[in-house]
RNA sequence: GUCCCCAUCGUCUAGUCCGGCCAAGGACACCGCCCUUUCACGGCGGCGACGGGGGUUCAAAUCCCCCUGGGGACGCCA
């Protein structure tokens, strides 16, 4: 029997959410740190919103990340008779009842409660109803609170937290259809999984102390509990579309590796001293409760940009080059995994942030660019042509077409016409068609003499023509 | 409105638990310089914070209180 055992517990409404994410990470971490068990739970007791497309969703979130769960998923449709059971349990020992209050009526009394002022919440109405009074009659179950005492949530990261439990409202347990709610099966669920630890975000603080109550109207044994704040986005408040991208998976369309997500996600509300750089082994055996923050993070892409550009760096050549491909795909690019490729994506990798940036920056190595007017104004001018031809000469006259040779051949031309001239913006606008690009002799490399030949006599023939 | 949580550079954070080593350290972003065939990378430097007020103490970013600010929760959503 493992001594920890954590759990994320998604409700498949959406895509992975980079929230989610860090929850998963943070339970998944914390349980490899202990040599625990992580398990993966699917709230799908919504059933209008949870759909298997979105289940889907979220397992291929957590494969890309490489947050691997050692059980599940559970699917909680799938387990409904243990919620039953024990709504069944609760009621029949007074712990629970059934409520007739129609929704529209519920709403409507929340309505006058805001309107007074008041924390809106079930009024008990129907608390002390007898059972029969329910017979025939659409009814959900409710828990029956304590109204007076009150509820300690020690939290792991935050200590004691206290609550009335005046404070607290009757919540329901089972729906009219009979299904159960999030409060009550997360309480049977995690019992029953033998969770050890339920970290989560802090928006369940105030759920917390209503499932104490039910985990002691059950005896259940208490499992730790701790709370780490919401990532927000850079405005404050809960992150939306309008700060960043939040699903997981669209960052992986958008070019980032899995590793600097992984280490963007824990720094954010954790830390270890001064380090920066985290791979996952080290965050498995580093990451601690003690080091997580208290109080909220901002999502600032700029940093996990600078963190992809330092994995893009640091990258396997041969595996970026693969990653690469549908980023070429999508330019219109059919690529296939080489050698030459692989050389390609070398001299890049030093100058993108994300696959997408390089795979823009790779066009010029598969079909000549157009020249940006305004480079090729400046630098393709009518006395330049002569240079390019004289040089496209002489690298076809060179014996082996490599790096050095090309240098010296190049050196050789501006010798011959004074030695000042400035040649290497023009070759590299009539090669890439841009002024920005990797070293000249590299391009050259990866372009091979003919296609370099081509592209200035292409160049030379424009030149001319205008 | 009620309840709950939080509070160090613009952002992520170290330091807070066990007050002195902090005239507050690192990283991102920004600015400047160097390197350089361009753009980057890299190197060096700069800008920049303990929200405010009271205590406690020889000493407070660190402990206590109040204020302010930010966030979250108040569903037959999770």
């Amino acid at each position: 029997m493992p001594s920890v055992v954590t759990r994320f517990a998604p409700s498949p409404t959406g895509d992975l959410h980079i929230g989610g994410a860090r929850t998963a990470l943070f339970n998944w971490l914390f349980a490899r740190r202990h040599g625990g068990k992580f398990i993966l739970r699917i709230e799908d007791t919504d059933r209008e919103r949870s759909t298997k497309e979105f289940v889907q969703a979220i397992l291929d979130g957590m494969n890309w990340l490489g947050l691997a769960w050692d059980e599940g998923p559970y699917y909680q449709t799938e387990r409904m008779d243990l919620y039953r059971k024990a709504a069944e349990t609760l009621l029949a020992e007074g712990k629970a009842y059934r409520c007739v209050c129609t929704p529209e009526e519920l709403e409507r009394r929340r309505e006058e409660m805001k309107a007074r002022k008041e924390k809106p919440r079930y009024d008990g109405r129907c608390r002390s109803l007898p059972p029969e009074a329910a017979e025939g009659k659409p009814y959900v179950v409710r828990f029956r609170t304590p109204h007076s005492g009150q509820t300690v949530v020690r939290d792991l990261l935050r200590g004691d937290v206290t609550f009335e439990n005046s404070e607290l409202d009757d919540l329901v347990l089972l729906r009219t259809d009979g299904t159960p709610t999030y409060n009550f099966v997360v309480v049977v669920d995690d019992a029953s999984m033998g969770i050890t630890h339920v970290l989560r975000g802090d928006d369940h603080l105030n759920n917390t102390p209503k499932q104490l109550l039910i985990y002691e109207a059950l005896g259940y044994p208490l499992p730790r509990i701790g709370h780490f704040p919401l990532i927000h986005g850079m405005e404050g408040g809960k992150m939306s579309k309008r700060d960043a991208e939040t699903s997981v998976m669209k960052y992986k369309e958008m070019g980032y590796l899995p590793e600097a997500i992984v280490n963007y996600l824990a720094r954010l509300g954790w830390g270890h001293g001064d380090q920066e750089i985290f791979s996952v082994g080290e965050l498995q055996s580093l990451f601690s409760l003690e080091h997580v923050n208290l109080s909220p993070s901002r999502f600032d892409i700029n940093k996990l940009l600078h963190l992809n550009a330092h994995y893009i760096k640091e990258a396997d050549p041969e595996r970026l080059a693969g990653l690469l491909i549908p980023f070429l795909k999508e330019r219109g690019i059919d690529a296939s995994p080489s050698a030459w490729l692989t050389r390609a994506v070398m001299t890049l990798r030093e100058r993108a942030r994300t696959l997408a940036e390089m795979a823009d920056a790779a066009i010029y190595y598969f079909r000549e660019k157009e020249a940006d007017p305004k480079a090729a104004a400046k630098f393709l001018t009518p006395d330049i042509a002569a240079v390019l031809e004289e040089i496209a000469q002489a690298f076809s006259a060179l014996p082996e077409f490599t790096p050095a040779s090309m240098e010296a051949a190049l050196s050789a031309v501006v010798e011959k016409r004074g030695g000042t001239l400035k040649i290497h913006q023009p070759i590299r606008v009539a090669l890439t068609g841009g002024t920005a690009s990797p070293g000249l002799f590299e391009v050259m490399d990866v372009l091979g003499r003919e296609e370099v030949i081509r592209r200035l006599s292409s160049a030379v023939k424009r030149i001319r023509s205008n």
